[in-house]
DNA sequence: GCAAAAGTGTTATCCCTACACCCATGA
DNA sequence: TCATGGGTGTAGGGATAACACTTTTGC
């Protein structure tokens, strides 16, 4: 025990809500606890903070050991600290989330997680410590931005339709939307602009290619 | 050193930024530090985590015993972290931001705090620690929440008339509000009602009085 | 009666919403 | 030629913004 203070310290961890967007619904990334506590339960990726590396740092670092991701939009979302949320010791748990385009999601199971798994927002198992609760507010607060933030092509491939745009929305509103007046609205952002390529698939019109001028900064809109 | 753990650990803080407006003015609570590092410097409120006590009775706890303010609105704001943001060790801080009305302000010096007293945001000493870029947060997210809350109201004492409620709104925005449209849309939010008195103070047509529906709760409106 | 703030409606503008048909392609 | 999604404009309604005068009081 070589670490020693002269009152007692809480130990810190990040845990991250990852999103993506796989078979047309909104999922989050799980690992199964290969140990205690909550041993064989599903929770968030994370772990305890290095204690040199910035907290940011940490939640990239855990979710790349955890889940081989990398390269994504992330913020901090709240600090969870009740005295009781750990049975191990006191924890302070400062959470981040995550977006993830689903075209560049690459898994790999680590040391300390027996599995990972992608689930649909709407239908997650129930979850180690207050993880349950952490996910719950991760998404209010990304359904929240959408309204004020172009934090939405976050989950785009670097390129894409307006049509698989639109859907992404219609996903994360869990809405249908009218397809002119989203056309409007996305275009008069001014956030994406035309390739000038188009996109082939599928037995019917090409459709038109766009991407995003600044695909790493979410911008405040309105 | 009775404290021992197998893995360094940090330390935990609060810091809390008062919010007040006072003078016309919006105003925050600062504290010249007693002792090394930064001595004689102006501070945040705020201390050490007890080990048994949630993150938010922290906050509340060091508001109280540094400045004797207690029962005031108290939110989460953002957790700050950077390596070398404290000299001493490593120090994670998890800040809060409270609102007060001005008229149930009770200050007083407290043992760690040489003295304790009020700034205007637009003219606030050099800050000790990294504690001027957390009042920066905490003026954009009381501004932003002007937009789709109620929380401008945890400014006014109990009992308000709708010219003083204005003034509040337009030192917090800068800039100033169409009388007539401000009362329409005050009104049509339907989170105040009159008290059935009359404001009789000054050279002029008394004023009604109006008091917050729900004063202990921000709403969200819009 | 005068100074000072309280109180009160209407109009124009802008933005958002609703809504239906033709186009280009692959099979 | 048919099925499939791509692509386009306009009109109505609701919300927001601009704007000026009368009322009530204390001195």
């Amino acid at each position: 025990m070589p670490y020693s203070y002269p009152y007692p310290h809480p130990a810190v961890t990040t845990d991250i809500v990852v999103f993506t967007i796989l078979a047309e619904k909104l999922q989050i990334l799980l690992i199964k606890r290969a140990a205690d506590p909550y041993q064989g339960f599903w929770a968030l990726p994370g772990g305890f903070l290095d204690i040199d590396e910035d907290l940011e740092e940490c939640a990239a670092r855990e979710l790349r050991e955890e889940t081989g991701i990398s390269g994504v939009y992330l913020e901090q979302l709240y600090t969870f600290g009740r005295p009781d949320r750990d049975p191990r010791e006191r924890v302070i748990s400062v959470t981040y989330y995550a977006l993830s385009a689903s075209d560049q999601l690459q898994l790999k199971a680590a040391s300390d997680a027996a599995d990972v798994a992608w689930f649909p927002m709407d239908d997650t198992p129930e979850l180690a410590f207050d993880h349950g609760t952490i996910i719950r507010m991760a998404h209010q607060r990304l359904v929240a931005k959408l309204n004020y933030s172009t934090i939405a092509f976050q989950f785009m491939p670097d390129t894409f339709t307006l049509s698989e745009l639109q859907t992404v929305y219609e996903i994360l509103l869990n809405e249908q939307l009218d397809k002119r007046n989203f056309r409007k609205w996305i275009l008069s952002l001014g956030q994406i602009e035309e390739t000038g390529n188009m996109s082939r698939r599928g037995n019917h019109r090409p459709a038109r290619v766009y991407r995003v001028k600044n695909p790493d900064k979410v911008e405040i809109i309105r």
